[in-house]
DNA sequence: GTCTATATACAGATAGAC
DNA sequence: GTCTATCTGTATATAGAC
């Protein structure tokens, strides 16, 4: 992948954490990384291409840091807050997931988008579960564990959107809270 | 209030909760109700007036289907899966919350909106914070009123935001058997 | 790979007639 | 309250020169 690609990729990633994909154009991507907007459409022809290739590259990052929480930590509880950290990371910086952003703004995606999308929740959700099945013993719940990685994975989806609304912290300390509840 | 602000309000609602509010355009607005769209600027001067007015009249019929459930139901565990049921019916017409919508959307928002949209989540955690801390005996878990009701509230907003994507209902499901978890 | 130039479409918003 | 007409800005996307 060449420099400029990477870049504008980059560009694009931080916008729309911020401001959506929608609030993305071509033009404010060109001045961001110094070319102009028909180079940009040189590297993405379109801009259902650049959605895919954006999701497709956080959905790498997000796997990698979830391998990283995996060789760094031994307990349930640890991996747990490791998750969780990487929703408060974004947050701190008054984004929200990519992925977040992007499955609020799916009925303006196209199908590759749609499926890299699909993707990015499969993979985070089927870590969360192989994570919490492997310490069943340390888990004080009734709850499978597909049906608690889809409340860690819904809420810290949901406490990043919402946490911004007000400028506050309190729903992702809420799921930190959740977690020492569960595999404290 | 006129019937043809109304009109205008309830299609603008229906269309955000599908697509966002970044979608919605005057011009749209106006052939779906039947007027030119200087006559939706006559009954809204800016998109942002349009947006506080649609937030408000959202929250409004909130606390009502709210007062409602109280009305209707005894139990925590009843009253909790009417809240439920009032995410479940949105995303069973494959929409997200109106509120879920605009807080994603909250960067492009003025300051009234963003305001109404404060107050949406503050009332809709507070009824939840008053019906758990009511019903602190029939609740198993050691996490507070406060940090269950942003629990719910963060995780059906997610849930709704999610099961969109893959067209599941298995994250909605699981906050029913939270609910039960905690509750039964 | 990047540029200029352009096609085409749509956005929010306003003036002024009726 | 609604209309026509228009201003101004921006969007995605492409053709063709360099």
């Amino acid at each position: 992948m060449s420099a400029k690609r990477s870049e504008i990729e980059q560009a694009a990633t931080r916008a729309i954490k911020g401001d959506g994909f929608k609030s993305v154009s071509f033009r404010t991507l060109a001045e961001q990384v110094g070319v102009k907007s028909s180079s940009v459409h040189y590297h993405f022809r379109t801009k259902d291409d650049l959605a895919e290739a954006v999701i497709r590259s956080y959905t790498e990052a997000f796997e990698a840091a979830l391998r990283s929480i995996d060789q760094d930590n031994e307990t349930l509880l640890a991996k747990l807050d490791g998750f969780n950290d990487l929703f408060a990371e974004v947050a701190a910086a008054d984004d929200i997931c990519l992925c977040g952003m992007m499955a609020a703004e799916v009925s303006s995606l196209g199908d590759g988008a749609k499926q890299a999308l699909r993707a990015y929740f499969r993979v985070s959700e089927q870590w969360l579960e192989k994570t919490l099945a492997a310490h069943a013993t340390e888990l004080k719940s009734d709850l499978s564990a597909a049906q608690l990685a889809a409340i860690f994975m819904s809420g810290l989806e949901g406490a990043t959107l919402i946490d911004r609304v007000d400028g506050k912290d309190a729903r992702i300390k809420a799921f930190r809270a959740l977690s020492r509840s569960l595999a404290g």
